[in-house]
RNA sequence: GCCGGCGUAGCUCAGGGGCAGAGCAGCUGAUUCGUAAUCAGCAGGUCAAGGGUUCAAUUCCCUUCGCCGGCUCCA
């Protein structure tokens, strides 16, 4: 007290204060409209309510509402108000932990009786009178000792156990009304900041994430600035739906998964499987231009080939049971390394054989617990492009360069251009050497800073036999999924066995790399679809063109526009039915058809076609063989 | 696997202890039509499956299967 600090604001100018200035003071001083929008401090480093005062020399910026950080602050106050909501009124639950996510927030409760949807309203209703309320969010610190006296008073064991496990002395308490939360903080200065929310959605969730825990009940909700950003936001939800590929997989009759053939096994129908095919026909034409050679092998094998492998030992959980064949055990494959190193191993190589690139479109069966399979993105059966490099120490970098360049130009033609991508390293358990995972790791870091494309690196993550690189894909409702991953292998040449005979004349063990660039064909189409919003381009889609006549007297020349089209190899339909123009013009929107051609007289008498493109455009009259002419360029440039 | 919700015609969905409903799609007929729905008629069902309660179950209860939202898991 009497003795001043020094404060630095946002603009760089400096100022002394006595030292138990609020933020709030200060920023009120610094530009007071400022103060209507900031929910927040960002002090020496570190988030602070408007509240808090500063007891030392000062860099302090003020933390916006709509900034990230703000809208974090928002949000985790949004969730202690429904915290207190459900507190109120359901009595007897316990409260676990409630902090923000990045579209929302949620909070987790220990409830003798399960939340329902009608509850929702319920709760969404007093946190209005909460809000309305305009409680004021008070910052306390206690010790640890009276923290757990003040919750334990509570009953809330949960609280109890956090504090027992943080390591400083003192936490912090959040305050309003009658409810009292620990949390690090910092929060909004009032409940009557928050402006706009909505619960959203009740689910299971584990204490700690932790199955081995009881389960809590979550309820999950989001909370905006404003009214409108809220709205905008549920109207983005609302649309990311129509992009479902489960859904447009139904309208689109693309693919079905049926409960008599099993829950996670997919069954392509003829629209699907020509996408599928056009996706196999160029995966296979790049695979030959990049060096690989493509091979195919059995759905079944015997159990020791994955006794040996170590997948028997290790994942069991997902294999098939074995089937008994004369007496020997089968299983379905979960992987085609197995099979790819038998065929390394069928003669003797040499290191001037190396690299030996395989590929296979393999289908494999894994067991998926059933909580968590997913239309096309979580599956119990799917084909992988899967490819195994065998190559020596000094390959391995430009291998892993190739692939990854290989990988990013393969996505890129199917218009995906931003990715998520990660480095995983050495885990406390591995197999190798240490020299060998720092060259692998090194291989990898190299190939990925070569690409100039930003990646995080997983320290610790990788798989026990070798460091990887994932690539994720992110859907529309913008949940990523991982396709392409890329992981350098010591363990299986070992386990096997595999050898190159080198230029000593003895035997070296080469370096495996397995990769998938699309990952499974399956996850790989659902992205797809829900990327393309089920429009596809014209290289992949199951149909190009309809032919569409106004009246049955264009019949004739109908078909001859459609044999022409069939004859340059263009995906073509004929409709041809005693129906208005306007139905099947619709009829074709709404199955995405990327052109339609129109044909009356007037074209009939003048040996042209009428082109509409999906977007609505109408198209100048032109000649069949210019539109064969145009559809030419569009499929090559992949457009 | 766990928590919650759901399962009714090919699709989207309404209904509800006492004869099972609509729209679209389908079929038949009429209509010959110019850029997102022509009109009329007909047909369509073990109400997911199995068990229980009841005079009576599609409806209420239990089990199983599947789907949805999460959790956990994901070589």
């Amino acid at each position: 007290m009497g003795s001043l600090i020094k404060i630095i604001f946002p603009d760089g100018k400096e100022r002394e204060y006595p030292a138990d200035v609020t933020a709030r003071d200060i920023i009120k001083e610094f530009d007071k409209g400022l103060l209507k929008t900031s929910v927040a401090a960002e002090v020496n480093g570190r988030y602070v309510d408007l509240s808090s005062p500063l007891h030392e020399d000062s860099v302090i910026k003020p933390i916006a509402v709509d900034s990230k950080e703000g809208l974090e602050i928002y949000r985790h106050s949004a969730s202690h108000v429904m915290a207190q909501a459900v507190k109120e009124l359901f009595g007897d639950v316990k409260v676990a932990i409630g902090p923000a996510i990045e579209d929302g927030f949620y909070y987790d409760f220990d409830s003798s009786r399960p939340f329902i949807p009608e509850d929702l309203e319920k709760i969404e209703k007093r946190m209005q009178e909460i809000v309305k309320k305009d409680i004021r969010i008070e910052r306390r610190d206690l010790s640890k000792k009276e923290a757990l006296e003040f919750f334990g008073s509570m009953g809330e064991s949960y609280k109890q156990e956090l504090i027992n496990e943080i390591p400083e002395d003192k936490v912090s308490v959040y305050k309003q009304d009658g409810f009292a939360d620990l949390c690090r903080g910092s929060h909004l200065p009032s409940t009557g900041w928050i402006k706009a929310f909505k619960l959203t959605s009740i689910a299971g969730a584990y204490w700690r994430g932790n199955e081995k825990n009881k389960m809590l009940q979550r309820i999950y909700g989001t909370a905006f600035p404003t009214k409108k950003e809220l709205d905008d936001y549920l109207y983005r939800i609302e649309e990311a739906k129509k992009r479902d590929h489960r859904k447009l997989g139904k309208e689109l009759d693309l693919f079905s998964i049926n409960d008599d053939v099993g829950a996670g096994l997919v069954c392509w129908h003829p629209s699907g499987a020509i996408v599928r095919g056009i996706i196999e026909d160029f995966w296979k034409k790049e695979h030959y231009k990049h060096g690989y050679q493509i091979i195919y092998t059995p759905h079944i094998a015997k159990v020791d080939l994955w006794k040996t492998s170590g997948h028997w030992d290790f994942y069991r959980e997902n294999l098939y049971s074995p089937m008994d064949i004369e007496g020997q055990d089968f299983i379905v494959k979960p992987m085609n390394c197995p099979f790819h190193i038998q065929i390394y191993q069928s003669r003797l190589r040499s290191y001037r054989d190396l690299p030996i690139r395989y590929a296979e479109l393999g289908t494999v069966y894994r067991f998926e617990r059933s909580g968590v399979l997913h239309g096309l993105l979580r599956v119990r059966g799917f084909t992988q492009d899967d490819a195994h490099i065998f190559c020596r120490p000094d390959q391995l970098e430009e291998e892993i360069g190739n692939v990854l360049n290989f990988t990013l130009y393969i996505l890129r033609s199917f218009g995906f251009n931003t990715y998520d991508i990660y480095l995983s390293t050495r885990p406390e358990k591995f197999v190798g050497t240490l020299d060998n995972w720092a060259k692998a790791e090194d291989a990898l870091r190299s190939a990925l800073e070569k690409t100039g494309i930003p990646f995080q690196v997983d320290p610790g993550e990788g798989v026990f036999y070798g460091p990887k690189i994932d690539i994720k894909i992110k859907d529309v409702l913008d949940r990523a999924w991982q396709c392409s991953t890329i992981q350098v292998d010591f363990n299986l040449p070992q386990r096997f066995n595999v050898t190159c005979r080198g230029e000593d004349g003895k035997e070296h063990q080469p370096i495996m790399i397995h990769r998938a660039l699309m990952g499974s064909l399956e996850r790989f189409f659902g992205v797809l679809i829900e990327h393309y919003a089920g429009a596809f381009p014209l290289w992949l889609a199951p149909v190009q063109a309809v032919i569409l006549t106004v009246t049955e007297k264009n019949n004739d020349y109908a078909q001859q526009v459609y044999n022409a089209l069939r004859g340059h190899d263009i995906r073509a339909e004929l409709d041809i039915r005693n129906e208005k123009l306007g139905l099947k013009i619709r009829e074709a929107q709404l199955k995405k058809i990327p052109y339609m051609l129109v044909i009356g007289n007037s074209e009939e008498e003048k040996r042209v076609v009428a082109p509409r493109a999906r977007s609505g455009n109408t198209l100048e009259p032109m000649t069949v063989e210019a539109f064969i002419g145009l559809v030419d360029t569009t499929v090559n440039s992949k457009q």
